[in-house]
DNA sequence: TATGAATGAGGGTTCATTCAT
DNA sequence: AATGAATGAACCCTCATTCAT
């Protein structure tokens, strides 16, 4: 009986988190205000706060979840046995699955979190710090398994990396594109791999001169 | 005598917009009072509404006056003799000068301009359009005279650049970073450009496979 | 049957009165939280409501429980065959052993009940008229008696006696003084009446001039 | 001209605090809502924020007005000729003066300052302290020039003293008598200090045994 | 041009109370 | 008897904006 009542927690707590999204997305942390966000979930203002302790703590949640799960995503790719290659598309896959089922997940994440310091707390800019450390990681051994230059420093590789990722994702977001088809997303993992791994430079001059 | 005036009320003007660039930077927009900014400006808040019709409009003047140095850039740039490599490295250059200059400027467009659609009107997305749309000329000419490749669409080629371009300046903006030295932007430009156009892979048999 | 359940009942409450009261010291009746109550009581916060109406009503019953208690003691001291000073002895130690057993309520009778005008209704003031109304039945016996002086208006007499006493409990009170041995608890008494019988002037002179 | 403004700014503010004054008395410190005492000056609430940065500053500063004069008063009674009936005298007709003229304010010191430890913090314990520490001071001039006894702690003089003083001044507070003819204050001064010092006991065998 | 007093919409948060289980 | 989810009135405080001076 028990496990029932926590499990209707947990399942109206997810109600609230998947309004909060929507709002946030909407609206921005600042304009979202709760009362949106229980009008959305159904509920009135005043049970939010009995599930979290205040706005702040809502987006708190919301973060904590979403870098939970990419860090333990990383930790598979990194366990896993798949080549630099195939590792850097399971990256890139992912977020563009996640894109497909909670595009309002991705949207927060590009305009709100990855980049406003007004939101940004020296606690959640460690979740950053530790994320382009996992991917650090995973190019480094690109490197040492000689499918990545080394005469370039893994870190400037990381930022060229996310940053094009992160674009892609920016102009989906602020576009609102669709994304429908796993072709579709093969093609652009594919597409960014491509011009990561082998330059936007056409043929042996231009790449190596 | 109305020319003094004139450029009177355009001083004044610039001190507002550069208290304000400073008060955005630390605050947001949401968070960012208009008695803040004036009293960074060393003027009455009332006085803020002499010079701009409001919050908003402040920030308008503050994005038309970024959008149009960049755009004007952007066409000095097409129409000089440099070649695709100069072009590009001009534009990564503006930036890296922009922000020893003004690291005020590039954060904002960074954390409140480039991603957050709370502020995002469709007015300016279409700065953002814009943008991206020079820069595509640019890389199409690249792809013309064969010095870009053509199999890959020109589109992604824009994300791919500026998104390297952009998380370099976002980890510089939130990590604080200084930028002294001629010799230092020349290094990252230098770095950025090489990756982006020869690519991260190591060798042909990593990136031709 | 019915007994076991009637004292269950009983005990039940006095634990949450109890909790009640060290919840109304630390906090005061406005700040007192239903919640906190019940958390220090060990219950859940719905349960208080079917010991109590409201808030309001817990508050009446910890008053007409006092109340009714000093009345006693009163109804006790006139009824005995104690003089005037064994009386007003009497009172005094009733309110320092009280002390002694229960701080917490002489705590909210000193700083939330004895002078709050937000807490105090007209039903509440009518226990004040009459606490000091048997007062001063005590002290008008003593006029006739003798053993009080006649030409000061009994009311004013009370006025100063009972000053005296809640001042000292008041420094107790908000000092967090402990009260341990009975030989302090005679020895405050024993002042307070000495002064309050034979007066602060030193010797005749000065009494009575 | 600015000190023109600046006695406005003074005025507002004394206009405030009378409401303030007012509504605290009618209400109580938690009770009182800013939007009342707006509503009572006349103002909007917002104006209030103007002149004080929140409720707890409000309430701030009208203690610490309170408590300067009353130190300056007793600073004055220090330094005058008058003997120690007369300093008595003076500080027991300041606070029945302060009750005819502003009897809001005393009404608040009685019932909100005086005892609620919700609202004292022990900056305004300190205040209470000094207070106190005051008043001793002239007590223990008392007994050194022989006017008062020796016998009993001068701590334990000052608590009867203000005891008696304070249970007056919360009868007429709680009961809302008006307090017109200066004969009747003279009455109830002269009351206190004849009871205080030559005590409430009658003839010599009550005072002396 | 310049000031800052004045306004009030807006939104976060608390918490007593009810009620289904 | 017992729980705690659910509700919403109440109230504090912020701050953009206006306007008299």
């Amino acid at each position: 009986m028990k496990k029932d009542w926590e499990e209707l927690k947990k399942e109206k707590q997810q109600i609230i988190f998947d309004s909060a999204l929507k709002i946030l997305k909407e609206k921005g942390f600042h304009r979202a205000r709760i009362a949106d966000i229980a009008q959305e979930a159904g509920i009135s203002y005043g049970l939010v706060y009995h599930y979290f302790k205040n706005k702040e703590d809502l987006l708190n949640e919301i973060l904590d979840q979403w870098w939970a799960k990419l860090y333990q995503l990383l930790e598979e790719i990194k366990k896993s046995e798949k080549n630099l290659n195939g590792r850097l598309k399971g990256l890139i896959l992912y977020f563009l699955d996640t894109y497909q089922r909670k595009p309002d997940l991705i949207h927060i994440f590009i305009t709100q979190i990855s980049r406003s310091t007004t939101i940004l707390t020296e606690t959640r800019l460690d979740n950053f710090r530790k994320f382009f450390n996992l991917v650090e990681d995973i190019l480094v051994q690109g490197q040492k398994s000689k499918k990545l230059r080394q005469d370039v420093d893994s870190r400037y590789l990381v930022y060229i990396f996310l940053g094009g990722l992160e674009t892609f994702l920016s102009i989906m977001v602020l576009g609102n594109e669709s994304l429908t088809s796993d072709r579709q997303k093969e093609k652009i993992a594919d597409s960014l791999l491509e011009v990561f791994l082998n330059g936007a430079g056409a043929g042996k001059s231009a790449r190596r001169t």
